[in-house]
DNA sequence: CCGATACATTAGCGTGAGCTAATACATTAG
DNA sequence: CTAATGTATTAGCTCACGCTAATGTATCGG
């Protein structure tokens, strides 16, 4: 996927509360099934297959099928073009770098 | 706006191509009319207009009327939810944190 | 004044997104 | 084998979004 489209595909893809929030919640864990995924999501699992459809195809989750279960993990990849992109406008940032600062620290001290 | 809902209004509002070339050509320069703006956005003026709004209220741009032009300008602000949500997932960061650190020296040397 | 220019707003249209309910398929349990 | 469980897929509904065309409003020029 060519960089522009892949960003439009991770804002689009970040874009739905619900969706964001099941991002979240696999960034959270090492890994989930689809099921505990369900449990508290307010929707039902079929949407939920469906949003974890679109966050893989966003290249934000990866699925690691065992049995009847399939586990999902965040794919770190993912975030990368919005990464990429927000550092065009670096320039914006300047207010924010504190806690970039911090975050550097404390991964690289 | 608390913060969940300024991430959601800032990850919909750039999510469309039109509105985030809209305001990438923004951010190019110091301060933009509608009218020039329109020229070569492929839309019409009043889809514009609704996609300039849809920034503002987002706070990625600002505006300053003079006469019968009304310019506009980026926001710096209005990509701080982003930051902020994504320094959240710093932990994903590391591979990319290259250019992180080259956006830091070049910044603050 | 009066026409032209700059911008905002509105109604209406077409399209796509997210959801549910239902179904299909594979795997495990008994 | 059969029933139950876990997941994916599909059809269909609703609703919000982006666009155009048209109109409204204010400002500038002659």
């Amino acid at each position: 996927m060519n960089e522009p489209a892949a960003i439009s595909a991770v804002l689009r893809t970040l874009a739905d509360p619900t969706r964001r929030a099941l991002f979240e919640r696999v960034v959270g864990a090492d890994e989930m099934t689809v099921a505990e995924l369900t449990r508290g999501s307010g929707v039902t699992q079929g949407a939920i297959s469906q949003h974890l459809k679109s966050l893989k195809q966003a290249g934000l989750v990866a699925e690691r099928p065992e049995g009847r279960n399939v586990y999902y993990r965040a794919e770190p990849e993912g975030l990368g073009p919005l990464v990429d992109w927000m550092s065009h406008y670096g320039v914006f940032w300047r207010d924010r770098f504190a806690n970039l600062r911090t975050l550097l620290k404390e991964i690289d001290p």
